[in-house]
DNA sequence: TCTGGGGTCCTAGGACCC
DNA sequence: TCTGGGGTCCTAGGACCC
């Protein structure tokens, strides 16, 4: 298993949301900026001057009103559109530089220097972060190792240290134990929550120590991902550079409501809307759906009534990515297990079995040919005016115009490259 | 009535990721 | 008062079959 001459670069956006917002609005330099999560619901992004002021991942949202007063602190929304928009252009500045990319996430990828290994990798990748910071605005770091797992460990060390100055080169690097040494145990990739505590209770507590654990013991504890892990730091390539990502499998819209939802009409509005949008993303992606989850919930972090959540699976007669049939699902299955008395704050739909559009089987009871077409037509029209003038423009009926229970945004900024509306002015 | 292993498929839940 | 959303993969267990 694994292959032990690969090399692998691991470009991660520093503290990407917060350097998006930066770019389009250079006066945050140098100030503490954070980017709160949808709904305004807690910190998923902070600038190093945020960072230095002790502000955590995940901290929420309210407990950041003494940092704003003291400090200065400024806070976003998050504004997805800005940041995919950001992201797709680092992502194609890095692909001039090598054919072999994996776009791991929103800020994220891994790139394929086996090919490079003649070159000054260092230099090499001094040369992309210079690159990308002239084209995008955005800062990045860089790390290399010859594992994907031990390239996330350089990629850590080369943000942090004022030495590395972003870029960090650890194949056949004598520092690559006194990396691990210094990355706890809890910070490498694949080691979750569950994970660290146990290796904890075994006084394995940084990546040096995990590296030279009994391979049997952890196969057995935690199966072959938790083995995978091990390998990887031992310098055994098990994860492989994925150019070209399975499609989706399954893709889902879920929120947590602004204001909690007592009453079945509005419950039905709200996962109308997700509905709506949900048959949209997959008009997106020229893809089907076979079947829908539909739930909804209380709050888990209310105490003053018990936590409970509805749900179940729609299984449709025959794939679609009409939003209303989606619509139509979602409102009956909420009318169906609504019960009255709780307050509920979050609800969503999960689109599964997904299947391109070209390959769709035509079940025996397959809506007539015109209907179909005329259903395509009827989804096509709205896209278009919904894509041209601005999500819900135009909507169905069902899905409310009050939305008292839509989520927050209360700091949120423009749209700047995607919307003429919203294009930065100049004065 | 008793006897048994082995295989597949599906689902729910856990764990992890950003 | 106020704590996100959207994914993937693996595993265990049940149903069912031979």
């Amino acid at each position: 298993m694994g292959n032990s001459n690969k090399i692998f670069a691991l470009v991660d956006c520093n503290n990407f949301y917060c350097s998006c917002e930066r770019v389009f609005n250079p006066s945050l330099k140098n100030l503490p900026v954070v980017v709160l999560s949808n709904n305004d619901g807690c910190v998923v992004a902070r600038s190093n001057e945020a960072k230095a002021l002790g502000i955590k991942m995940g901290e929420p949202a309210f407990k950041l009103r003494d940092f704003r007063e003291k400090y200065n602190l400024v806070i976003h929304s998050s504004n997805y559109t800005l940041y995919g928009d950001m992201s797709q252009r680092v992502m194609q500045c890095l692909a001039e530089y090598t054919p072999c990319l994996e776009i791991y996430s929103i800020d994220e990828a891994f790139l394929d220097f086996t090919g490079f290994r003649n070159k000054d990798l260092t230099a090499y990748s001094r040369e992309i972060k210079q690159k990308v910071e002239q084209y995008t605005g955005i800062p990045i770091s860089i790390g290399i190792a010859t594992t994907k797992t031990l390239a996330k460990v350089a990629n850590r060390i080369a943000k942090k240290s004022s030495k590395a100055k972003g870029v960090l080169d650890l194949v056949d690097s004598p520092y690559l134990d006194l990396a691990l040494q210094r990355t706890d145990v809890g910070d490498v990739w694949g080691v979750g929550s569950s994970f660290t505590k146990l290796l904890e209770t075994h006084n394995i507590n940084n990546a040096l120590q995990l590296k030279n654990t009994d391979q049997k013991w952890i196969r057995r504890e935690r199966g072959i991902v938790g083995l995978r892990t091990v390998l990887e730091l031992n310098g055994t390539s098990c994860i492989p550079l994925e150019e070209m990502p399975d499609s989706k499998k399954s893709t889902a819209v879920t929120r947590s409501f602004g204001k909690t939802v007592e009453t079945l009409a509005e419950l039905q509005e709200a996962l109308s809307t997700y509905a709506y949008r949900a048959g949209e993303k997959l008009r997106e992606s020229k893809l089907e759906a076979a079947s829908m989850v539909v739930f909804f919930r209380t709050g888990i972090h209310n105490k003053t009534q018990p936590y409970r959540s509805w749900g179940t699976t729609v299984n449709f007669f025959s794939s679609t990515n009409d939003s209303r049939d989606l619509v139509t699902a979602a409102r009956n299955v909420a009318e169906n297990l609504f019960e009255s008395g709780y307050k509920l704050k979050k609800a969503g739909v999960i689109l599964l079995g997904l299947t391109p559009e070209a390959e769709k089987q035509l079940s025996l009871f397959e809506k007539s040919q015109q209907d179909k077409t005329r259903s395509q037509q009827l989804m096509q029209v709205m896209d278009r005016i919904n894509n041209r003038y601005g999500r819900e423009t135009i909507q169905l009926a069902s899905s409310g115009i009050g939305k008292k229970w839509q989520m927050k945004a209360d700091y949120k900024s423009p749209s700047y490259t995607t919307d003429w509306n919203q294009l930065p002015v100049v004065t």
